[in-house]
DNA sequence: AAAGTAAACTAACAAACGTTAGTTTTTTGT
DNA sequence: ACAAAAAACTAACGTTTGTTAGTTTACTTT
């Protein structure tokens, strides 16, 4: 764990800004000021503003890839799986609450990057996609819609960037048990 | 239904634009080029860049304002009055889905109607937290964390708008049935 | 046909944008 | 203590931004 420089501050920072107004809306001028400096030193770290977007975009994206081929790997059921995968989701963000958001509202002023993150997104949910599909042949999980699950798990696993600012109470461990529970069986109380 | 003014094809095409890139960086030479004129021309229509997002929000905050209150006032158990919110947000979005991308990402460019946006939002919240809360004491849901329950079925729906374009064959009724099942439920199979 | 209105246009504005060039200050290594 | 490197600064650039003013074109009504 070596020090962090001055451009991973900058980053940081701007992540936060990004969170809060969006990219296009955050100049090179409110960063500046939320650093404490003028525009122009911002350039004697980095190289652009879409630098800035590209780093904090492709290095959680490519976090996410490989932890989910890692869950691939393990020899589990897949509803253990997806229960895994939630923790996934819940740690990266818990860690980059402001990361999160550029992923998810950002990505198109990508540019040059913008394929390759399609491409890592697009994967991501085939292999999700994949492990729900293999839990509803295999009877673990229930034959409805393989979309609509696909979806539900990754809208709520999507959004957490949202709502673990609000309620850091919760330690990830029991954020990511509880989310599981309500994923995985449902709110209604009723036994069938 | 009387017909389409002027006024309603930019902010329609407006919203086709802010989904795509965000309200922030979609200028209004964008829109003017999108409805096939020059930028001066929309102010014949509009008085501002940001009156058009205010239309575009605050419309349907109002909307699902007042679906959610009917839905209060239905004698219906909890799980039905859940059942009836999914209703309410897959009809509203299979109607706007480009609308749904700005009150989702571009409410806080609101300025003016910012904190009147804020308040319905923190309603709807409070009102649908109640009706989970009541479905808990009176069994009809689990006994978990009513936060994670509250944010795992509005980040669904919340969502809504990004995965509706996608999947345009299934129509809003089975869409609804179908959520419905997969958050009430949950998607294990196992009986407990 | 004339008059009135609606809706487009051209031209231009002041402000804000990302970024560059060149210079000064601060920190680091010997 | 001094030289080198890092990191800040001022000033300015060419564009792009939302918007206004004034004018022209196209419909509608009489």
């Amino acid at each position: 764990m070596k020090t962090e420089t001055r451009k991973d501050e900058i980053i940081k920072t701007a992540a936060k800004l990004f969170k809060e107004k969006g990219y296009s809306a955050v100049t090179m001028r409110d960063l500046a000021s939320a650093m404490g400096m003028k525009a122009a030193s911002l350039y004697n770290h980095i190289n652009s503003k879409q630098e800035i977007l590209k780093e904090i975009i492709i290095s959680l994206a490519e976090e996410f890839t490989q932890g989910l081929r890692q869950i691939q790997q393990s020899e589990q059921s897949n509803i253990i799986k997806i229960e895994e995968v939630i923790k996934l989701h819940v740690n990266i963000t818990s860690q980059n609450t402001y990361g999160m958001a550029s992923l998810n509202n950002d990505w198109m002023h990508l540019e040059e990057k913008l394929e390759y993150y399609l491409e890592l997104r697009s994967n991501y949910e085939e292999e999700l996609r994949q492990i729900i599909a293999e839990g509803v042949k295999k009877g673990e999980i229930i034959d409805e819609n393989i979309e609509i699950m696909l979806f539900s798990i990754l809208s709520t696993l999507r959004s957490l960037y949202l709502w673990i600012p609000k309620k850091d109470y919760l330690n990830p461990g029991k954020l990511s048990q509880q989310l599981s529970t309500v994923i995985v069986k449902g709110i209604n109380k009723k036994i069938n």
